[in-house]
DNA sequence: GTTTATCCATACGCCGCCGTATTGACAGAA
DNA sequence: TTCTGTCAATACGGCGGCGTATGGATAAAC
């Protein structure tokens, strides 16, 4: 059984192939000859892995859905404040341009009808960890839901402007980025930690999080 | 020069139908044939009134464009007062759920690339009305500028939610609808105008024109 | 009633992609 | 060496969509 011969493809890479053709030309581009073009193969490498394309898509939404709940959110949660992770998931926005993009598109992709089962378990998983996330600050489970979709909705709108009008976007050098996530901080976070509204009452940001989390994002 | 035969089709009809296959299959889904069967024709008919495909998806570009633009906006500024106008264009979210869909199928459209541009402009013109919305309360540009990122975040989010987790938006005829779209307020709209910050202060919300706004949100 | 312009049907060739069948190269086990 | 399992190349048939060519059909103009 020679697990590997010399510069072998394996499924892994399959996969990973079409999750980045997704975030380049969408869930249609993924075709089998082009993506075997890509990969300096034919398409009989291809239908050695798996039977057919759908087979492909599954794998690759499969691997997409454990990196973006599993991964993402562990990483968050190496921050013990919900504060400090609600802003890092809003700052998370603007680390990997490849994942807004894989996400948008398969949010969009309507053909395979599986997609939208992933894209829903992912969405619900992340706007689970937003509610646990407000609730922790002591806000009613109700409130808490309110406070989550909200943010939530900021964090996907911020991916679709930052697609469709990526020159109005602060970039994440720029001292307006750091100044727009203070800006958003402070309507997306409670004024008091333990209070049922929000509309009174200040000493909202902790400034020192803030710069640090925001010196995390990359590129 | 007859003008109309008998059931003849126009370049219109065909460019309303393409923007309902947009909708509902994506730009992909604009295929000529397909759509020629649900009109009832053949392709004859199409390459008569367009050159090719690409015509016909310029042609329910420059349509949906006008109409996201200057009808939508129109309607809009039929508010006086910008918090009503603002709030006017949050709750349009939930007016017509084939726009949320053409939208988000334009956005995430790669192929012709002349899509982009289109989406480019209607977005925009949105933001750019926010801007204004928001200068007119009195805040300075780069705040009004904030102000008008989070609120157009929020809103393509929310398109997004509806999208991806529909159960898990309220409905319009929900009371649940009211309530949230209340609590959004409160963040997206500046504590007072002609202040310069918004994280002091209250006496936020206008009920009445709330519950006169929610109201007229149809389906 | 012929003519003309408008609108559509039919038939064709082309291309890109899917999936299958078959064969081949190559590495380790025997 | 021979055998066997792993991975990939090639060749084929099929399908769906694009664009063209050509020929009706119909209604108005004259």
């Amino acid at each position: 059984m020679p697990k590997s011969q010399k510069n072998a493809l394996s499924a892994q890479d399959w996969a990973e192939a079409a999750l980045d053709a997704i975030g380049r030309r969408g869930v249609e581009g993924v075709a089998v000859e082009p993506l075997a073009r890509e990969l300096g193969v034919t398409k009989g490498s291809f239908y050695w892995h798996f039977t057919n394309r759908d087979a492909l898509l599954t794998a690759a939404l499969a691997r997409w859905e454990a990196r973006e709940t599993d991964e993402v959110l562990a990483r968050v949660q190496q921050e013990t404040d919900p504060r400090a992770r609600i802003q890092r998931l809003v700052t998370e926005v603007n680390t990997s341009r490849r994942a807004s993009r894989i996400y948008t598109a398969l949010s969009s992709a309507g053909k395979p009808s599986f997609v939208r089962e992933y894209v829903a378990r992912v969405s619900r998983r992340r706007l689970q960890f937003l509610i646990d996330c407000y609730a922790a600050l002591g806000l009613a489970p109700e409130r808490a839901r309110q406070w989550a979709l909200q943010t939530y909705s900021v964090f996907l709108g911020s991916l679709q402007i930052r697609r469709d009008l990526p020159d109005e976007w602060p970039a994440a050098e720029d001292p307006a980025f750091a100044d727009y996530v203070r800006f958003l901080m402070v309507s997306l976070l409670p004024p008091e930690a333990g209070a049922d509204d929000h509309d009174s009452g200040d000493t909202v940001d902790t400034p020192a999080d803030t710069a640090r989390i925001v010196a995390q994002s990359r590129h």
